[in-house]
DNA sequence: CTGTTAGCGCCTTCAA
DNA sequence: TTGAAGGCGCTAACAG
């Protein structure tokens, strides 16, 4: 059976290590995990095995034994060029590289946006080629979930779903969208504004319905249902929306944006109608995104601790490998206070 | 060794469906494989068997056996959160998944912007965890390649390093420069211009060197050295030295951009200035990022074969993987006509 | 503390 | 066309 081909030369292994050492195999493989049933001088007689034939630990072999393949499965299904175009799952994903450290498992991205490849990526992990699912974007696609627990793997969703469907078998860890608007409705309120309006994302999305809650719990009737307006997530929406809002409603003295795109879109709005921010009404973003503080003027905003999203989904993950049970953290938002509030 | 924890019952391996099947471990395999030493009756059973016990293939067992891991590893060195408002990156990832589709190996993205992140990535490569690299961005530390090149593994590189070196080592695809940027000088020699200015991105890019080269092969003095200037690769820099060029040169009929984000900041530079575009000052930007389309007016650009790109580096993993050589492959750009000249 | 022995789950000669 | 046997590289239970 000649595998080798074009001069790779049988790759060494650890009986090489041992046989060089002059140790069995099994004493070997114990120098090399660090255990402490292996005398200092031995460790040190095997490293200088290593070191003299070069070996490297084999993966396959190990994950073969150990039953783990020391990697975590990050599950993307947002087409990629939109990962890389919003800082949103850059922060995560450091998060979780940072949360990861120390425990010798590697994050590997899987991207799993067509059909194909979300098939692909699916029988990768039924096949245990990691050992646990980080999936960062579950609110699309119900049934990936129902896959994704087929799998068996533990699995970590980011982010809030509806009604907590599959509680008892995922981790999940998100920021309290409610409480992070009550903290943008809060600002609003000290500042003693009574005609507040929300200029918000799409209606249909969980954070949207958690946002206008947050902020109706705050403001009460200080916000009028007539002023709740929802429009796409992005600075075109929400210029064409808050024109007409502030065409319809003159008076308007606050607006709570659902997002920082559409605060960006709003200010314009604003300055097209000849309003002063923060004077004649403030404006208060949500996300924390790049552009609010190169805003003009700068947005005041919620952030959500992305970073430490990330850091809190790796632990939980690790935490189920070792065998724990699911849990689910919530984190909490905080006000980032600039110019425009 | 209770191995098994919280309810994980022992998973179904090729001996249950060999078993269930009533066919050896070897049999239950090759149909598994769909060898063709197997009936059709043969296989039948066996696919009933798997259907029955819910078998699903161990990819640890697999890839041990086999010595394959069937994964390319896809590395990014870029931190994810910069490379927002760049879906370069995007679109050449998704060429290579399109271009492993069907081979059976799964693309796995593995970043490593941090210096303890490149370490883990590179000792789960040496461990042969991925069965290839496919490096995006190899510019950055030279360092890295060396440490690449260490692993044994096939690697293949997109982008053009400086004098090649790795040349027998690894594979390479990228889309010429030079001859792209003749395509944008040719466009503006056809359209009479023969005072010509170049807003180029930093001078010590690889790619900066390229284009210019390109512009003046086909511009010859109709491009004035005292007219190419280097500058950042966003609009912000494209708007202050447009904006000096102008004023220093205010004859100036064409711009060639190193970059889209530039042009655009020369647009804006220009209108200031009182020129109109293309009437004026033509002007001729690089990549085709999605802004050049939107731009006003509508950008000519030179576009690179992103998507192809990353179907070629697929295709050259997988080749050297099968045991191929290292190869190099040069793809062509093309220029995407717009308003803008 | 170390060696022996027996797998982990799969594939692949070699015989039949 | 199938089965038996051995091995991929590593770890872990059990003696000593």
């Amino acid at each position: 059976m000649p595998r080798a081909r074009r001069g790779a030369p049988r790759a060494v292994t650890i009986t090489d290590v041992a046989r060089e050492a002059g140790v069995s195999r099994a004493t070997a493989s114990r120098a090399l995990n660090d255990s402490d049933l292996v005398t200092d001088a031995t460790k040190r007689a095997v490293q200088d095995a290593v070191a003299r034939t070069g070996f490297v630990m084999n993966a396959r072999g190990r994950a073969l034994a150990t039953g783990r393949a020391e990697t975590v499965g990050v599950l993307v299904t947002e087409p990629l060029d939109e990962l890389f175009d919003d800082p949103t799952y850059g922060r995560m994903l450091r998060g979780i590289a940072e949360g990861l450290t120390g425990s010798g498992f590697l994050p590997v991205i899987v991207q799993a946006s067509s059909d194909s490849e979300r098939a692909l990526a699916l029988r990768s992990f039924s096949r245990r080629s990691v050992d646990a699912v980080v999936h960062l974007t579950p609110y699309r696609g119900t049934d990936l979930l129902d896959l994704l627990a087929g799998t068996g793997l533990p699995v970590v969703l980011c982010g809030q779903l509806v009604d907590s469907p599959h509680e008892g078998t995922f981790s999940t860890v998100y920021s309290d969208d409610v409480r992070g608007a009550r903290l943008a409705a809060q600002r609003v309120a000290d500042d003693g504004r009574s005609r507040v309006a929300a200029v918000l994302g799409p209606a249909d999305n969980p954070a949207t319905s958690d946002r206008l809650r947050g902020y109706t719990e705050v403001l009460g009737d200080r916000i009028d249902p007539d002023r709740v307006v929802h429009t796409g997530w992005d600075a075109a929406g929400g210029l064409s929306a808050t024109a007409r809002l502030v065409e319809r409603h003159p008076d308007v003295d606050a607006i709570l944006a659902g997002s920082d795109r559409i605060a960006l879109g709003a200010l314009a709005a604003l300055r097209a109608a000849g309003r002063r921010v923060p004077e004649d009404v403030v404006v208060v973003g949500f996300d924390d995104h790049a552009i609010a503080a190169t805003a003009s003027p700068p947005l005041t905003t919620v952030a959500q601790p992305l970073v430490e999203e990330g850091q809190v989904a790796a632990r939980l993950a690790l935490d189920m490998i070792a065998g724990a049970g699911p849990r689910t953290e919530v984190l909490e938002m905080h006000l980032v206070e600039r110019a425009s509030a």
